[in-house]
DNA sequence: ACCGCACGCAACCTGCTAGTTGCATTTATT
DNA sequence: AATAAATGCAACTAGCAGGTTGCGTGCGGT
């Protein structure tokens, strides 16, 4: 047999091997993927705290304080601004960069689901063995 | 000038400047982007969900439903591991694998940080306008 | 004792990602 | 008009991350 052909591991029953499969294919999980893909680099998640600050940041001084090059920081931007996290407005000669707080929001609520499911869950099984 | 050492930019305020620049040279981030850079996959992502549906999963049941080998699966657990999202024990011939609910919430909390200082921001940011 | 299952380890391939350098473009400033 | 500032664009490099294949190992059931 396929080693990627593995039915059924253990004694688990089947209703939940199948929920289970539904679980690892499910794609709503895609899109938040890229939003924590872009706030896992320490760099980006730099960018993000001094975005936090307050005001609109150019490149030039998100680049300050870094030691990497400004081209560095403005591709780093772009993945932020892909993933929707960071949008930046022209402002004369220079662009001004500001968070985009509603995805953060997304990012929190995903993982208050992941929270949720799992106390969830734990809840169940201490119900059911405490039966 | 080298492109690299851009002191100030625009008219912003020396003291001001000095903030984002120990805000980007802050280290106590980078523990934390490894979170985000272990649930930034969709794989790993899924597989956390997997998790969330209560027991422990051995590596073989994770493994069925997802169109990966096996050893992709082990890295990938290996990755979730390493940034201490999710535990492995031994259990007789297999392995299983469960959630570390604790490292959730401090990604939730990390979030919640930003979030927060934004807000903050904000709120500063109209009280000086309204002024 | 034997066979099969679940897993670990190591080597290898491949594409993307972070980073750089060099140059062009637009906008202020004097 | 000329210069400097802030940024954009393109090509290039190095390294890592995701994935596979192949094989070895330990544990369980029969």
């Amino acid at each position: 047999m396929s080693p990627r052909t593995n039915p059924r591991a253990a004694n688990t029953p089947r209703k939940r091997v199948a929920a289970i499969r539904r679980t690892l294919r499910n794609r709503t999980l895609q899109k938040n993927a890229s939003i924590f893909a872009a706030l896992g680099d320490p760099t980006r998640l730099r960018l993000v705290a001094a975005l936090c600050t307050g005001s609109a940041l150019s490149i030039a001084q998100l680049t300050s304080g870094t030691d990497i090059t400004r081209q560095a920081v403005t591709k780093h931007l772009r993945v932020l601004a892909d993933a929707g996290l960071v949008h930046g407005v022209k402002l004369g000669r220079e662009r001004r960069w500001e968070l985009e707080p509603s995805r953060i929001d997304d990012a929190r609520r995903s993982l208050d689901a992941i929270a949720q499911q799992w106390d969830q869950a734990l809840t169940k099984l201490k119900a059911f063995v405490e039966r």
